[in-house]
DNA sequence: GTGCCTATCTATAAAAT
DNA sequence: TATTTTATAGATAGGCA
């Protein structure tokens, strides 16, 4: 059994102002221990009553912290449209600002890949060209010339098609 | 006073599940009051630690709500802009996506540039020596194959360049 | 920064008004 | 339907590891 004078192991929990914490470090605990309080809060209240939210904390050192249902996005999206979230779940267009972004890197990405290959087509045909010039004597000229109508027919179709590529 | 076997008015707080709320009536209440106590917690959070957040949220008639400290506006914008650090606490989805693909897109929207504007420098180069070619007539053969042994030097330069920045 | 602990403090489910 | 009451479940300040 305690004494009398037995000290307790923690003075347990103390009612507190609401007003800012001067101690850094614990403003920082306090910060940590209610931002996840107050996600459990929000995920509570999404799963009881059905609802869906999005929250965005900057931390007192500006870090970012989010929680959103479905996602922070789609929730972020409905609320800057003005739509609710079952209009937008119905239209076909684009749903949320994080797909929108998703869909546009890999157009560019895709744009990325062809200007690499075309330039990689074009740069081997160049060196193909400059081998040749680099093996030819004298003699092999006359040749050569020859070589040089015929490759430049050549080039001049890839040359349209690119164009016609570039002007898509 | 109270009798022995007099009843309590209530039987006080009774435990819950966390799921979803089947009574519709029962399910506004439990949005109403624990919407109301979220939005406080936040506010006690933003007091507190001196932080800034946004809490967006839709009922489950798709009403819309919201509280911002200092509005819910300026987070929205920080937010999307992407200029501070990012942590995700997200259970459902991720939103953290968002800010890297938009990144992620600048950069490959800067490299695109880069590669069109070799393939252009490229191409402006072949379409020289096309309309070189185009032109010529039998007496300037010699002239022409003087000029290509000073195409061939430059293109090798160019060529190298080019290399180089592919084996980045 | 996280996690545990305990003694409170606070939010809130259910009932009553 | 909103507010108040009751009694309890849950959150958390202060310590410590």
């Amino acid at each position: 059994m305690n004494t009398v004078n037995q000290r307790k192991k923690s003075m347990g929990r103390k009612k507190i102002e609401i007003k800012k914490v001067e101690k850094e470090t614990n403003k920082q605990v306090t910060f940590s221990k209610r931002r996840s309080g107050l996600f459990k809060k929000a995920c509570e209240l999404c799963v009881l009553s059905d609802a869906n939210l999005a929250i965005i904390v900057f931390s007192p050192a500006d870090k970012l912290f989010c929680y959103g249902r479905p996602n922070t996005d789609a929730i972020l999206n409905s609320y800057i449209k003005g739509t609710t979230l079952f209009e937008d779940q119905n239209s076909t267009g684009d749903s949320s600002i994080c797909e929108q972004y998703n869909r546009e890197y890999e157009e560019a990405l895709k744009m990325l890949e062809m200007e690499k290959k075309k330039l990689a087509d074009i740069e081997n045909r160049v060196g193909w060209w400059n081998d040749s010039i680099d093996d030819m004597s004298g003699e092999q000229l006359e040749q050569f010339m020859m070589s040089i109508f015929e490759l430049r027919t050549k080039l001049a179709e890839k040359e349209h098609e690119h164009l016609m590529m570039f002007s898509m």
